[in-house]
DNA sequence: TTAATTTGGTTTATATTGTAAACTAGTTTA
DNA sequence: TAAACTAGTTTACAATATAAACCAAATTAA
């Protein structure tokens, strides 16, 4: 069987990625829009993908606010790729 | 967002209706042959996607055996075809 | 000036879900 | 008649997801 990455195999995962793979990087806040999570639940899924090097996180200061931006990786990308292989040959696509 | 139905993204449950959208019926049998998975993660897979009637399921007998074949519904077809529509949008493709 | 609210997040408690091991019930084979 | 096989189901435990609660600092309102 192919199986689906597990890692990227749900929703807001999915679509964090999805989405920074159409984007140079995006900020935590641009995230919270496109994705409509609440922040725990991004933050969790975040650090999610960071941990398996999925996406780079850059935190940095915004004026005095603390600002968080992610990008997809090279590894990501592959991952993300194999993901979509995979569900397009189970949903027969 | 267009939510992904939570019932179809589960590898297995998508694994067995996307089969089942491919075929008149199938037992048991060949469904643990397709799926690759196990009896008792096979079973209650089939019983979930039952519930919701994605998928009817029959039970006779083949000789002295029992013989459990499965068929999706209208309602499975659409279900199926709504969360193809989602996941393809999802994922840009 | 100090209390309340907002920004930009993180932590964590709980609920939900997934899964394989253990079980059931009967059949066949040795 | 005991062992092994067929065809599943039940269930206990592990893993996961998620929102509520929290945090630190900044801003605004009274």
């Amino acid at each position: 069987m192919n199986k689906l990455d597990p890692l990227l195999h749900q929703e807001l995962r999915l679509a964090i990625i999805s989405f920074l793979a159409t984007v140079e990087r995006a900020d935590f806040k641009k995230l919270l829009e496109v994705t409509e999570a609440t922040k725990g639940n991004l933050s969790v899924q975040i650090s999610k993908l960071q941990d398996a090097k999925y996406i780079k996180v850059t935190k940095t200061f915004k004026g005095k606010y603390p600002h968080t931006q992610c990008a997809i990786t090279p590894t990501g990308s592959k991952a993300l790729e194999a993901y979509v292989m995979a569900i397009k040959n189970l949903l027969n696509l």
